[in-house]
DNA sequence: TATTGTTATACTCTATAACTATA
DNA sequence: TATAGTTATAGAGTATAACAATA
């Protein structure tokens, strides 16, 4: 590259491998930027290693809630993974149509529909599980387990 | 849009106030689990105290590395910010629009772009700045110095 | 009137392919 | 041939409004 910026000082620059001639000082002091920045290369990588299952991450989110809680109610689910109503109903008729939870009316509530797992969604989700602590372990194998603890309990409290 | 002030938001949504009823035991053990919430709740929030200025979060980092390496190429910025060319385009024509930034053509390598901020461009960019710093210390208000130091550097190792 | 679920819609983000103009 | 930028497009995530059935 034969064109040179005017000279920032004395701008010390750590392990960069993107753009080695750009510098981004203050986005990387921001716990928003890599906080962002961290979630998406890890969904990114997850994402991958699921792909060949057919399910997203916000499926094995709601065949893990179901299986928690047995009968649970669909608009439960959506609150408490933060998936909005509208977004919940093509979500679970596509996990419907994979065969691998059943829907029935709740009888005492005629307007609420309850959830449950099949066999086939109870095996599928322990091969995700399987999965996913394979992915867990391999994202984070350069932390120590005293930073993964303090990890998860500072980002509970964001 | 004339004079902007730092806005102070509204509350913040942890992620302890959700469905109380629903178990979502296998999810919170999760890190990508929480690296997720985390990073949506504190960019929601974000961008709600964006709102008015017109740009979103992408616009900023933009920005930022503009000012920061004056005359940059605009393939370098997307590169940096992991953004993909066919994106920057439309998002730097934004900010044109907005006068926020001009582009010229490197004369030195007439397939280039060359990105500069206008001063409208470094007023606003302050203006952002200043409301970052505000929603940073009030996103992170629960953690301790130490904690927020451990996040960061944990952060860039995932 | 309020709530559950559904449909339609829209905007953002991300990613890919095809194109141009330069090198 | 390769690279910088552009355009078009498509899938995924997220959000709101309008609606039907039920409470």
């Amino acid at each position: 590259m034969s064109v040179m910026t005017v000279d920032k000082g004395t701008a010390l620059r750590t392990s960069e491998d993107v753009s080695p001639g750009v510098s981004t000082d203050f986005l990387d002091g921001l716990v928003g930027y890599r906080l962002r920045q961290a979630s998406n290369s890890f969904m990114s990588d997850f994402a991958a290693s699921m792909a060949d299952t057919g399910l997203r991450a916000v499926h094995v989110s709601i065949l893990s809630v179901v299986e928690e809680n047995p009968g649970v109610r669909q608009g439960e689910i959506g609150r408490a993974l933060g998936v909005a109503r509208a977004n919940m109903a093509p979500l679970v008729a596509e996990l419907e149509g994979m065969r691998l939870l059943r829907r029935t009316t709740d009888e005492s509530d005629r307007r609420a529909v309850i959830v449950r797992l099949t066999k086939a969604g109870e095996a599928l989700l322990r091969n995700c599980k399987a999965r996913i602590e394979v992915h867990e372990r391999r994202a984070l194998q350069r932390l120590t387990r005293s930073e993964k603890e303090t990890l998860l309990r500072v980002l509970k409290k964001i």
